[in-house]
Formats: structure tokens, C-alpha cells, sequence
DNA sequence: GTCTATAGGAAGATAGAC
DNA sequence: GTCTATCTTCCTATAGAC
């Protein structure tokens, strides 16, 4: 086996995001984070000169790419409601692993803390996400109030159902949340 | 002003507390721990000698005392389930300041992980939790699987609400949630 | 029961060879 | 673009005076 790692931009910060969604920022260490990719410190730092802070940013942003791709796109796609719920569902079950992965946006929420790095972005993502739900549920027929009220509710469904599984070390509720939320955000209730 | 610093016990664990809820388990480093409690290093040492991670279990533990005391005891109390499901409300507001204070059970999940220190007491606390206030909406008429499902939903509410609120630095998310949950609970929905 | 002082190690980050 | 080696800072923890 040859000395010299070496790993494609994509995995790289795949790996990166899977350490910070499992350990935290201050619990994902450079230890941690050159043994998950392969690289040695140095080579972390080759990459990404402003060291940690700059590796949460960027995979925090990614991960805003992807769900902006994946899952706020398609809402606004063509194709009934439904249907765009159900794509959405389906991606957000990839994204999650089923509910073994946490979301960044829960475990960068306390890196520094008061202003830190990532609060503008964790903030603008929710917004984003609750925004794109509330336009595919009006389009649904609900008005914009009930609208809103029921997108902001899927997201805190969601959330949720993640640290309660990852709590309790099943990923049930996850899963169930994925199962119930088109009745969640177009059912009468 | 003195040179020696003192701190009554429950004041004490208040603050530690504040501190894990705020940092985390790895980002609450000693340095924190002493600046919020007044206390130096070392006596924080003599009243926990086995560090940090004596501090967030009893930290924890105390959480799950008062939790049972005054969240999960009063749910099999006497009263009508709405009282009681009122009462709750009133207490969780108070535990998580109307939304500007985090869970424990959230913030320590990542502390060490795959089965760490706190993994066994995180899982009982939610089970407890869920399990009280199944009792509870029984009492209320409900049959045993919605009503399980009721509760284990609520605790999903709470918990979504909180990352939201903490996400998105506006603690609106979690005065809805309390607002709204007698009628996710009791509700005919 | 609190303090000052410090040990010992792990953290983030950098220099320079290849 | 990755590595080895090193630097400095911060962290956890301990010793011992008061």
C-alpha cells in the first residue's frame, strides 16, 4: 500500500460532514477529521487554509447547495403538490440516512455561540426551507397563514424526530415522521 | 471585594448546566465552567473530582430529577389531564426560559457518542418522559397506541422547536409549540 | 473549600521537504 | 498535493499552600 492518501473533492467533504452531523464542531477534531478522510493535518490545511472553522463553513454550505438542489427546487417543480412532497420525502430520507445522520443545522447551532460563525447561515437555510414548503403548500390551496404555520411545523417535525432518534438510539421516530408528513402538511386537520 | 469565591449547590449546578446547554459537552471547557460558576479549576476539582464528565452526568442527573419532580409526577397527579397537561406547560417554560435555554438531552447526544457517558441516561429520560404522558392522555380516553403516539409525537414537538428556536435565534417556534400543545394532545384531530 | 502554580497532553495551526 | 516535524496555545487534571 502506497504512503501518499489522496480522496476526490466530493467524498472529501462528504466525510468532513459526516464527522461535524456526528461528533459537533468542537467534538469533530482535527484528529478526528484527518482520520475520517485519510489526510494527514497538513494536508487539511492545504486545502482548507482557515483550518476548522473554514471546513464547517463549506460543508455547511454544501449541504445548503444540496438541499437548494435536492429538496427546494423540486418543491417549487412541476407536478402536483403531492408529488413534490413525496420527492422531497424521498430525499430528505437519503440525506438523513434513515435517520442515523444528524442535521448540521442542530449541531453547528452551538459552535461559539452569540453571533459565531454559522449563525447567519443556519438562520437563512431554515428560512429558505420553510419559505420553499410554504409556497408548494399554497399552491396546495391552503391559504398563506395555515400555510406557513404547517411548512414551519415540518421542520420542527423534523428536527425533532432526529434528536429523538439519535437520543434514544432508534431510528423509529424519523421514520415515522417521513411516513406521516404528507398527511402532516396537506391532511384537513 | 473578596478573594475567595463561594456558590451555594443548587445555584452551582444551575450554572453548569446553563453552560452545557449553551457550549455543549465539549465546547463547556473548563475555562467556561469556571468563569460561569466563579469558581477555579481546582474547586471545581474537589467538588467533582472525577472533571468534566462527573459534572454533566450529575448535571444531567439533576435535570431528570427535576424533570420527574415536576413534569412527570404532576402528570399522574390528581387533576383533570387538561390541568395536567397545563401544569406541564407552565414548567416547561419555566425549565427551558420560553425557548432561550436548549435541552440537555439534545446538546449531550454527541458528547462522546456510539454508547458514551451519557447514551444510557439520555434514552431513560426520553422513555420516562414519553411514558408519563402516554399515562396521562389514557387517563384523558385516549386508547393506548394513539395515545403513545400522541406523546411520543409532543416530546418531537418540543425538541423541533427548540432547535428551531435556538437555529434561528427567535424563540417564536417554542412559544407555539406550548401554545399549541393541549390541542396536539388532547385535541380530536 | 478555595486558592496559586504547574504538570502533561491534546488541540489548532505552520514550515518546509518531496 | 501530500507528507514529517514542529510550534504555540489551550485543555484537563493535580499538588500543595492557606
Amino acid at each position: 500500500m502506497g504512503r501518499k492518501a489522496s480522496i476526490d473533492e466530493a467524498d472529501l467533504m462528504a466525510r468532513l460532514s459526516a464527522a461535524f452531523r456526528e461528533f459537533g464542531f468542537e467534538g469533530a477534531t482535527l484528529t478526528v477529521l484527518s482520520r475520517v478522510t485519510g489526510l494527514k493535518r497538513a494536508s487539511l490545511y492545504h486545502r482548507f487554509p482557515d483550518g476548522k472553522e473554514q471546513m464547517a463553513r463549506e460543508v455547511l454550505q454544501a449541504a445548503g447547495t444540496w438541499l437548494e438542489a435536492n429538496v427546494l427546487a423540486p418543491l417549487r417543480d412541476s407536478g402536483s403538490p403531492a408529488e413534490r412532497i413525496g420527492r422531497m420525502i424521498g430525499k430528505l430520507d437519503e440525506f438523513y440516512s434513515g435517520g442515523r445522520q444528524a442535521c448540521l443545522l442542530n449541531l453547528l447551532s452551538s459552535a461559539h455561540i452569540h453571533e459565531g460563525p454559522f449563525t447567519g447561515l443556519i438562520r437563512q437555510t431554515f428560512e429558505a426551507w420553510i419559505s420553499a414548503l410554504t409556497m408548494t403548500l399554497v399552491d396546495a390551496g391552503l391559504d398563506e397563514a395555515t400555510a406557513r404555520a404547517r411548512a414551519e411545523r415540518g421542520v420542527v417535525l423534523l428536527q425533532g424526530s432526529l434528536v429523538l432518534s439519535r437520543g434514544t438510539g432508534d431510528t423509529r421516530p424519523f421514520r415515522e415522521f417521513l411516513k406521516a408528513l404528507p398527511q402532516e402538511l396537506l391532511g384537513a386537520g
